[in-house]
DNA sequence: ACAGGTACTTGACATAGACAGGTACCGTGC
DNA sequence: GCACGGTACCTGTCTATGTCAAGTACCTGT
């Protein structure tokens, strides 16, 4: 068990960009790349057919700039870099993401009160 | 400034049913009283519109269950409580929100590498 | 009777991911 | 020369969850 790889759909969301943003950030990259690395974090539900699509829409946002790059071992690559809007995403969702670390804490780092049914001694 | 909450919808996704569930395995309770206790918690872009269809999920999904109470002060209350079932997926839910905490934590609390422009002296 | 706070419900709408499929490039083995 | 597998990307369809806005209903105080 615990054999985790967080695996709830749900809680991605908006996780995504938020990763995909602080690794571009920290060096250009492209999507294969990307999907190997967020899949090495843990992250191992994540499909590219996840990544892709996002990488697109931070590029619609003006987040992300892109360059194409030939490859001698298989398909050209998309490169991405954070663009100076993007850095500044990437800041606003950080604390985004920080709040609600924050604010989740008080309730889920305290003991589960066990009372699955009342214990009518 | 730091007035924050939050306030980026995506990341809520999947959060809520974590919180409220939490929160019902705290003590029973019912939707208007979950709403101001997730906006002390400083979740305080939560709308009722998003808590009551989450709860009316739980329910459904059978992991929590419902008994109408009269109040003496408005409207009857609709209280909640986890069933078994609610508790296991609280584990579980719970668990996958560490592992994500966990796997961000290596990206997110290390420095942003700035960059925004190539220091072309 | 009416205003206002309490409390729950609903529907139209937007968005992000999951999933599955498709395209295309490249080097190797035959 | 050609099939194959790995690299790399794109797209369409589906579903879940939230947002927003509106609506219903109960109860107390005036």
């Amino acid at each position: 068990m615990a054999e985790d790889g967080v695996h709830d759909s749900q809680l991605l969301k908006g996780v995504l960009s938020l990763a995909l943003l602080r690794l571009l950030a920290e060096r250009e990259s492209y999507g294969y790349e990307l999907v190997t690395q967020l899949h090495e974090l843990g992250l191992t539900e994540v499909q590219d057919g996840s990544v892709y699509p996002a990488l697109g829409r931070l590029e619609r946002d003006g987040h992300v700039t892109s360059r194409l790059v030939a490859s001698s071992s298989g398909a050209a690559r998309k490169y991405y870099r954070p663009s100076a809007s993007g850095y500044a995403a990437l800041a606003h969702i950080e604390s985004a993401w920080h709040s609600l670390v924050r604010a989740l804490e008080p309730i889920v780092s305290r003991p589960v009160p066990r009372k699955p049914k009342e214990a009518s001694s």
